[in-house]
DNA sequence: CAGTGGTCTAGACCACCCG
DNA sequence: GGGTGGTCTAGACCACTGG
């Protein structure tokens, strides 16, 4: 004796919470509900509430809870799916696709958008600021960098700031030829400005986009957009069909 | 006197440490070199482990870093960009695209996927495993449904178990017509069986991305693949062009 | 104000990798 | 083996929300 048996690792504990947690969610409460606050949560369980946080935390990122400071954990509703455009689009601000223009400004393009803008030499850029709303929340936040000299037409002081000035920005970008586009989608943390504009805490996980337009020119624009990551799910319809997801595929 | 500042609310210590770490990062490390373990930075920094190690972990959902058991911390590669396929593209084992068939059984499909499968009625599905490998590394782990009736031609004891079977029923569904497909991506953990097969830790993050293939009698396959969230940048190029990253757009 | 989640600590033990 | 990251604990205090 002396010996148990062969015992096959031991499951860490916060997992097997977590799995029990999903259980009881689908089992025992509906979306919108409250959650026993954490510490009692973590009585209830036997554990520390670190690990009971390390669930949870896990579950918030897979959509199906959230968590608000100074308020408590609620069940999630399944994430909505926004369209993010996979065939051949047009310009930004064409349609009515639920984003709003904010703000612009005139300044030069951070390092990371040089490289996506082709040109080696750090040339001014338009900065357009836009957030998008759906089914009445805000679920990105994006900024979108057009040179200067791709919208030739626009003076610098060409309308005041604030919304008008973006729209003015878009207008002129509108007005070239779109000869195609490419999109990349990263996982990515939330900087303390988009985190604001999303209502989450910063370093929260979002979806990062990166579009480039290109014209016969060349990149006429590349836009930066962050999705929230525990609330949506990127649809690249090429055939028009909504995908209708009755249940979650993520484990 | 007695009052400070304005004091502007105190940025947590792990996001100001996640902040002098990225610059160390980009400063004084090369892709691959080994940081200092755990407990010396936490040391070097003056906070306890806990917060050091909740700075490093935002920095590995970044893709900054890379972290094993055993080893240690090493500094991440850039992410390696892969191509998902924006515009219309084929059945899945089409063309050498770095997929690699695995396995395959005959079973009943997951709840969430009979849903994407249309019918309400649970119908056995082929399922197959596939992975997929670029620059070395294996960047995903996919699962395919293929209803039985979606690829007639196959009884059920055609092959023998193993990747010659599971190539079996790609080469059925590739004699079918496409009418069409559509996309989600999403974030996710990875299950356990996916998580080895990445090479990862369960509950790992990964990009969740569901594709849909139509037929003109209706879907005939769903693919839900799971990438590796930490090195992946998944593409969607309409144009062709690749992305050329040359710094991370994640903040 | 009381109650919530968010941050932080100082310690412990475990699972894994490699020489 | 010795060293690494991964898990877990039992506390403490802080920032935010709401009545």
């Amino acid at each position: 004796m002396g010996t148990t048996q062969p015992e096959t690792v031991p499951e860490p504990k916060y997992w097997h919470l977590k799995t029990v947690l999903s259980e009881a969610l689908d089992r025992d409460f509906a979306v919108g509900e409250v959650l026993p606050n954490e510490r009692e949560l973590a009585a209830r369980f036997g554990v520390a509430r670190a690990t009971l946080r390390q669930a949870l935390e896990q579950l918030e990122l897979e959509g199906r809870l959230q968590r608000r400071r100074g308020v408590g954990t609620t069940v999630a509703p399944p994430r909505v799916g926004v369209a993010v455009g996979g065939a051949r689009q047009g310009w930004p601000g064409e349609g009515a696709d639920g984003w709003e223009a904010v703000d612009a400004a005139e300044a030069l393009p951070p390092a990371a958008v040089v490289g996506l803008l082709g040109d080696a030499a750090e040339q001014p850029v338009h900065t357009v600021r836009r957030t998008r709303v759906t089914h009445g929340q805000s679920v990105a936040a994006e900024l979108l960098y057009v040179p200067t000299d791709s919208v030739p037409g626009l003076s610098a002081i060409d309308a005041p700031a604030g919304p008008a000035r973006a729209r003015a920005v878009l207008r002129e970008l509108q007005r070239l030829t779109l000869e195609g586009q490419d999109r990349s989608v990263e996982l990515g943390s939330a900087r303390a400005d988009d985190a604001k504009e999303l209502d989450r805490l910063p370093g929260a996980p979002v979806l990062v986009v990166t579009t480039r337009y290109f014209t016969a020119a060349g990149t006429a624009a590349v836009s930066v957009a962050t999705y929230r990551a525990d609330t949506c799910r990127l649809t690249f319809g090429d055939s028009g069909v909504e995908i209708a997801h009755e249940d979650r595929a993520a484990s």
